[in-house]
DNA sequence: AGCAAACCCCAGTGGAGAACCGGAGTATAC
DNA sequence: GTATACTCCGGTTCTCCACTGGGGTTTGCT
């Protein structure tokens, strides 16, 4: 029930490409790795995945970088942890489920809490992120007073 | 987010406790182990953990076992995972949290989602799990036939 | 054309934890 | 006092995470 550093990672960058999204410039994986403190090769392959997963554009070449595929409030962080975090449940075409029944009561119970931590994670988007971080910037700043 | 081998083991072990919590006989670790198909060599660690934490005794010599500290109606499936899913979070006096802005902003809504999740499973207990399994055992039998 | 700046792909490493297995010790009932 | 259980400690294999590195390819600028 830990945020991965992947995850975490993953959402920063996000959150950095939501912030500037209305320049409509790319922006470069070494910005934001030195903005959020990324390992920028490590970054490098999260964005990739990222754009494979059409969350983002990539631009290539000199003066390039990555875009949010989508307006920022479009996007929340379900969809950013899902694609970042295996979503790979490639349904297999029927997978082996010779589950006991204990075992599958107990998967039921199971995907109704992830059920009710993906519902909360379904009603962010990258908008409400970037807000919620201006205003505990202001908050700081009061506190810093 | 998905359910750790070590967390389903637990948990299956667990009801298996409570179904036989009336009979107030302690349950050997072979019996839990050939019941819920679980290696008993590595189950055996995950009740000394379960121990440890405080939701079962053990019995021990000839004639001994586990049984559960509580009543069933008394433990959430969110104590069992939490026990046995590092619930190391000893709060070291004040921990370091010289974390970004953004950062922190990312962890309250992740603690949000978590605490969601972690709702469910305190709803949870083995006596309902035992139900739940019962009711779906009838449900079987009727698709059988 | 040529070069540098960016992305792209693939491969490998070190450490940590998961899921086990095994052996020696210890308490208890009969 | 012996068989039957739990207890403690250690080791092994495997996978995944976080990260690093070495190439390649596309693009803009001059």
């Amino acid at each position: 029930m830990e945020l991965s550093c992947k995850s975490e990672y993953a959402i920063l960058a996000m959150l950095e490409l939501a912030v500037h999204y209305q320049s409509g410039e790319p922006l470069q994986i070494r910005q934001i790795a030195a903005q959020q403190n990324i390992p920028d090769r490590y970054l490098e392959q999260l964005l990739a995945i990222l754009r494979r997963g059409g969350l983002i554009k990539s631009q290539r070449g000199s003066k390039g970088g990555y875009l949010l595929a989508r307006e920022p409030w479009k996007i929340t962080l379900f969809e950013v942890l899902g694609c970042v975090e295996g979503l790979d449940r490639v349904q297999t075409s029927e997978e082996d489920q010779p589950k006991t029944v204990d075992g599958a009561v107990v998967e039921e119970i199971w995907q109704e809490a992830r059920q009710a931590a993906n519902s909360v994670l379904q009603k962010y988007t990258l908008a409400e992120l970037c807000e919620k971080r201006d205003s505990r910037r202001q908050l700081d700043i009061m506190y810093y007073i």
